[in-house]
DNA sequence: CTTTAACTACTACAAATGTAGTATTTTAAA
DNA sequence: TTTAAAATACTACATTTGTAGTAGTTAAAG
C-alpha cells in the first residue's frame, strides 16, 4: 500500500479527531477541534465531505446524521507523510533526519535508551538477513 | 529563530535548486528542475517571485537578470518542517517517528552504527547537563 | 543587419483548502 | 404547542499554489 497521503493542517486535525474517537459525528468532530479554537460546524462538514470524497474518510448514515470514520490508518498515515518529507527534503535518506533530531536534543534520557534498543533490534534483523 | 517554513513540492524542488546552486537566475533554476520534469520559464519566475514577496528568497540584479539566493537555510527548514509533522502527526514525540523508521527498515548497518554513536553522544551530553 | 533566444512584466485560469452563512428539515426542550 | 437546537444541503468567497501564455525588450547568434 504506497498510496500517497498529504493532508493539511484542519485536515490532520480533524483525522487526529477521528482516530481518537473511532468514530465520530460533524458535531463531535467539532467540538473536538474546539478545544484548541473555534470554528463553524459547517466548516468541519466541508472539510469531512471533501475528505470522504478523496476516500480518506467513511461514513455511516444514523438517522439523519453522519457518522464518519477514518479510511486510513493513521500509521500509514504517518509512513506516507514522513516518506514525502524525507524525499523532499532529506535527500531520501532517514538517517539525515535522525542525525538532525538527536542533534537537536529532542529526546529524554529514558527514549535515548529504548532508541538504543530498537538500533539492536535492527542490527539483528540485518544480520539475520545478511547471513541469508 | 522559531520562524514557521511551510514550503510544498513544487516550492521545496526550487528551493533545492537554490541550495545546491548557492544562487541561480529562473533559467538556471529550470534547467536543475526540467531533469525530473519541464516547467514553463514563467512557472519557475512565478514561484520565485512569490518566494521572495515571502522573504523565503531574495535577489540581486545581474543586468536585467534577477539572480536569486535561497533567504532561509536548508538546515531551518528541516527543523522547521520536521518540527510540524512532528507536532501534526506524532503528538509532539520526535520518538515515536524514529521508531517508525527503525521499524520499517529504512536504515543499513553503517547508518545503525552512526546513529548509536550519535545516541552515545546525546547521552553524554544528557549526563552533563544533569550534572549541572 | 536580421533573426533568434533569453528574460521580465503582466495576465489569467484551475484546483485545493479554509471559512462560514443561509435555507430547510427534523428533533428535542420549554 | 411553540421555540430552540441540531444537522445537512447548498452556496459563496478568499487565499494559495501550480500552470503557462502573451507582450515587450534586450542580448546573442547568424
Amino acid at each position: 500500500m504506497g498510496k500517497e497521503i498529504k493532508l493539511d493542517e484542519l485536515q490532520l486535525k480533524v483525522m487526529n479527531a477521528l482516530w481518537e474517537l473511532g468514530e465520530a459525528s460533524v458535531g463531535e468532530v467539532q467540538t473536538v477541534l474546539e478545544e484548541e479554537r473555534s470554528l463553524a460546524l459547517t466548516t468541519v462538514a466541508t472539510v469531512l465531505q471533501r475528505l470522504h470524497k478523496r476516500g480518506v474518510v467513511s461514513y455511516r448514515k444514523q438517522g439523519r446524521q453522519y457518522i464518519y470514520q477514518a479510511a486510513i490508518s493513521k500509521d500509514q498515515t504517518r509512513k506516507s507523510m514522513t516518506r514525502r518529507l524525507v524525499d523532499q527534503l532529506f535527500a531520501g535518506k532517514s538517517s539525515i533526519l535522525v542525525n538532525q533530531l538527536l542533534e537537536e536534543d529532542k529526546f529524554d534520557a529514558a527514549e535515548l535508551e529504548a532508541l538504543k534498543q530498537l538500533i539492536k533490534d535492527a542490527e539483528k534483523r540485518k544480520k539475520k538477513d545478511s547471513l541469508k
